[in-house]
RNA sequence: GCGAAAGUGGCGGAAUUGGCAGACGCGCUGGACUUAGAAUCCAGUCCCGAUUUUCGGGAUAGGGGUUCAAAUCCCCUCUUUCGCACCA
């Protein structure tokens, strides 16, 4: 027979609903717990992914809950993009209801599988009530600069028709659809993230997060210490700064490589035909593709510039070559070349016979010119560097440095391999950016009063090479809100990261129509306390986030520093080795086993597979394995009911009488009652002594594995020990009331630590004991540390770190008696003959380790 | 190339502080119940050896080291995954 689980979760739903378990109350008395998954897409129906990552979160939820916090979990749709218009444009339909379809099948999902989530607080990103705070946020961001518009060489993905962020081109490909990228020059909508550079990388407001995450945005911000040296033209009053981490080879500067965009090149340029060799090096190198330029095995081009620059230090003439290795993007976007201590630099001077020169030699043995076959790159001391001769190179820079500054030749200088955020889209499916383009007043934002612009629902989509906006005349063409005259109205629109860079914060007051929202609210429950999400938006929606944080802190909507202050990166599903994907097609529907075995079945094997931040690799069998756990859990009770009601109803004559404060002292009494006992009850067997052992470690085990380990896949593997303790003891029959008792209790505790994993089954089990209150109103169990200690303990005895023997001896065996009766063992004595006992270690209650020879 | 993490049975994984390697689950093998299957229950399940309920040896990618004692700490090598990658 199985567990009537469909029944018993469609119940258990409606009464959380109506206690209305999972409302978070602003401004509550209660500690605050703000429990957070990352959003999903709307996607058409749930999959593994979501049920994986939910079911972490709920846990966790759940647990806090019980310990009594005010618990909020919130879930919304991250309902704008891309996918959402493809997949529109593939059905013939429209974004608008297709995505507001799948909002609405997965909300029905996650009501079906019983996650503890607060659904008054829904948000979709898609609806003007919502992304009209994101056009808000916008004019702020604007007003202080922080957004702002420029020429620039963007990602192109010509398949999806749309411009790609860095951090969205993978592998020189688009992140969603895989094509080739290439660049192209548009006027772009930025957000200047750069200006937070110093402070995302700092995270020493944050409280949990693993490093791994911290080192790829740190990577990814890539800061670099150095200096700023400013070159002279000959012949001119132009001058070149480049930036360099290691001032200390300036005097080996021989040449300085430029790459074709940089604007000095371009006035060159204006002066050289067409098809001069330097203006035909330099187109052709501007029409490769970037991302192959730029990779590391291509080959270092230049041509020389026919100019030179005069070195600031020793006043030498260098040769200014145009390179293809150089990137525009980064430091001054110009390099000093110092082709002894650079091996880019170093290549390039071989291949074209420019002059090296050495000036940094090694402590072991000279550099010898001739003799080199690649730069010499570490650290060391200064050589033909004039007065930094002899100088060790870490002191040297500074020194260089100051002496620079002092005669205005450069001075110290950070440079980040962070670029601004580009958040234009040529697409249709986004948020407006409220922007009025007008012919006298230029760019003019959109007055608050204005605000949201609506995203017009009749377009016209399809395989447009154009963004859909553009064909909505009577949208595009309106009035400036400066001047009342005909203006035009921004067609790009945000980048999704957008909308999902200030979500959490919205959760915190989702029906407020004045404001995003309440700054006393949102400081009431930010940061979030603990953050769920995959490892693959580690940089990008993460940073996003903070960046946004940091500017609503700075804008004073919330008080707080950072977003998140615990991330928990949790893994994949897999089957067969690989990501569950649709298009590898092994992928499993979660509703399907959900009808066949219930929610609580399928949230068991997921958390039981492997621990949160590991893969999850999907089993069939693994899947039966924890059905037939709970049918287990569920028969047990079913067959003993009435046997296991004796702790409830003892549990409350006491509270009843309070005869009995506090639960410890309710344990001593039922010690008490065990040990010395009543008439007919006098012993409790070292069975059940056992038993009530594995009750009160199983309590200890399985909070310790939430709370402080995070590590839930051992929790229930100690729940499913100690159920097969409880199987253990058979004859139930000839048990004396005392023991009764013990089992009982050892039984009832499963409900209150089953109930993270599985909480329909287990809060189902626990209203048939008789309790009327909730499973987590009656707070966290508590384990009784008389129960644990043990009357003996085994010891292992070693010699020479080979196990000998075991024994049991009373726990509080004085160290000499237990080297004593170490050696009587038979084996020890056997393994002993004939050596002579060098040293006897005793590390208490575990082992003995004899030394000897 | 640089950086990080990881590598444990047939499989997922456990071993929290250096202290009995393989918890728990899956699978498999045998048995009970059953007309049969499903379900359930019982027993077994790292490898080798023998005197086979016991004992000995080996085993945590490979090699070396520290230690009474190493999956755990150190060094080298290999493999996998992830991140970064002409960053001046």
């Amino acid at each position: 027979m199985e567990y009537p689980f469909e029944k018993i979760e469609k119940k258990r739903q409606e009464i959380w609903k109506e206690q209305k378990v999972f409302n978070a109350i602003d401004g509550s008395e209660k500690p605050k717990y703000y429990v957070l998954s990352m959003f999903p897409y709307p996607s058409g129906a749930l999959h593994m992914g979501h049920i994986s990552n939910y079911s972490i979160a709920d846990v966790i939820a759940r647990f806090k809950l019980m310990q009594g916090y005010n618990v909020m979990q919130p879930m919304g749709y991250d309902s704008f993009g891309l996918p959402a218009e493809n997949f529109a444009i593939q059905n013939h339909s429209h974004p608008r209801i297709t995505t507001d379809e799948s909002i609405e099948i997965m909300a029905k999902q996650f009501q079906s599988i019983g996650f503890g989530i607060d659904w008054e607080r829904e948000v979709s990103t898609c609806h003007p009530d919502y992304y009209v705070w994101g056009q808000w946020l916008f004019k702020r961001m604007y007003e202080k600069g922080l957004a702002y518009k420029k020429f620039s060489f963007v990602n192109w993905c010509e398949n999806c028709q749309t411009v790609l962020a860095n951090e969205q081109v993978e592998d020189g490909k688009c992140w969603r659809c895989e094509n080739p990228v290439r660049q192209k020059e548009l006027k772009q909508w930025f957000f200047k993230i750069t200006d937070y550079a110093e402070e995302l990388l700092d995270f020493s407001k944050v409280i949990d997060w693993p490093e791994r995450v911290k080192t790829m945005q740190a990577n990814w911000i890539g800061k670099s210490e150095g200096t700023n040296i400013h070159f002279k033209l000959e012949d001119s009053d132009e001058i070149i700064t480049v930036f360099t981490t290691r001032p200390d080879t300036i005097f080996g500067c021989t040449f300085m490589a430029l790459p074709p965009e940089h604007p000095l090149v371009t006035e060159w340029l204006k002066d050289e035909p067409n098809d001069s060799k330097i203006s035909k090096f330099c187109s052709k190198v501007m029409n490769e593709d970037k991302i192959l330029r730029t990779a590391e095995d291509t080959t270092k081009e230049g041509i020389f510039s026919k100019r030179y620059a005069i070195n600031p230090v020793n006043g030498k003439k260098v040769q200014i070559w145009i390179t293809n290795y150089v990137l525009m993007e980064y430091g001054t976007g110009a390099v000093m070349a110092v082709p002894a201590h650079d091996q880019r630099d170093f290549e390039f001077a071989k291949k074209y016979n420019i002059p090296i020169t050495i000036v940094i030699q090694t402590p072991e043995k000279d550099l010898i010119l001739k003799e080199m076959t690649e730069a010499y790159i570490e650290l060391g001391i200064l050589v033909n560097s004039a007065q930094f001769d002899g100088m060790e190179s870490t002191a040297s820079m500074q020194a260089i440095t100051d002496w620079m500054a002092e005669n205005n030749m450069g001075e110290y200088a950070i440079t980040y391999r962070l670029r601004d955020w580009g958040i234009s889209r040529q697409r249709y499916w986004g948020t407006p950016i409220p922007v009025i383009y007008c012919d006298k007043c230029g760019t003019v934002l959109v007055p608050d009063k204005d605000l949201p612009v609506i995203l017009p629902i009749n377009v016209k989509l399809g395989k447009t090479t154009q963004n859909p906006l553009l064909s909505v005349e009577e949208w595009v063409n309106t009035t400036c809100p400066q001047c009342g005259g005909p203006a035009k109205r921004e067609t790009d629109t945000m980048d999704t990261f957008v909308d999902s860079s200030w979500y959490y914060a919205r959760y915190t007051d989702t029906k407020n129509d004045r404001e995003p929202f309440a700054k006393d609210k949102a400081d009431y429950w930010l940061p979030v306390d603990q953050y769920i999400g995959g490892i693959e938006h580690a940089v990008m929606h993460l940073m996003y986030a903070r960046f946004f944080h940091k500017f609503m802190r700075d804008i004073g909507l919330v008080s707080s520093d950072e977003p998140f202050a615990r991330l928990l990166t949790q893994g994949m599903v897999t089957k067969d080795g690989a990501k569950m994907s649709k298009s590898k097609g092994n992928t499993v529907d979660p509703q399907y086993i959900i009808d066949r075995y219930g929610s609580d079945t399928l949230r068991v094997f997921m958390l039981f597979a492997s621990p949160p931040e590991k893969d999850v690799e999907w089993s069939d069998e693994g899947v039966k394995g924890a059905f037939r756990f709970l049918n287990r859990v569920w028969r047990l009770f079913e067959e003993n009911l009435e046997l296991i009601k004796i702790a409830t109803k003892m549990h409350k004559k006491e509270q009843e009488n309070k005869a009995a404060t506090n639960s410890h002292e309710l344990a001593q009494k039922e010690n008490d009652l065990a040990t010395k006992g009543h008439e007919g009850t006098r012993r409790i067997s070292n069975e059940i002594k056992e038993l009530r052992y594995s009750t009160h470690f199983t309590i200890k085990k399985v909070l310790n594995d939430i709370e402080d380990r995070m590590q839930f896949n051992t929790a229930i593997a100690a729940i499913m020990e100690h159920l097969n303790n409880i199987y253990g003891i058979t004859e139930l029959g000839k048990l004396t009331d005392a023991e009764k008792v013990i089992f009982s209790e050892s039984c009832a505790v499963i409900p209150r630590l089953l109930y993270f994993f599985a909480p329909h089954i287990s809060e189902e089990l626990w209203s048939m004991l008789g309790n009327e209150i909730l499973v987590h109103e009656a707070g966290i169990p508590e384990f009784n540390k008389e129960f644990l200690k043990k009357d003996e303990v085994t010891y292992v005895v070693q010699i020479m770190g080979k196990v000998r023997g075991k024994m049991e001896v009373p726990v509080d065996t004085p160290e000499e008696d237990i080297k004593k009766l170490a050696l009587e063992i038979e084996n020890v004595k056997k393994h002993l003959q004939g050596k002579e006992i060098k040293k006897i270690i005793v590390v208490p209650k575990k082992l003995v380790s004899i030394v000897a020879k």
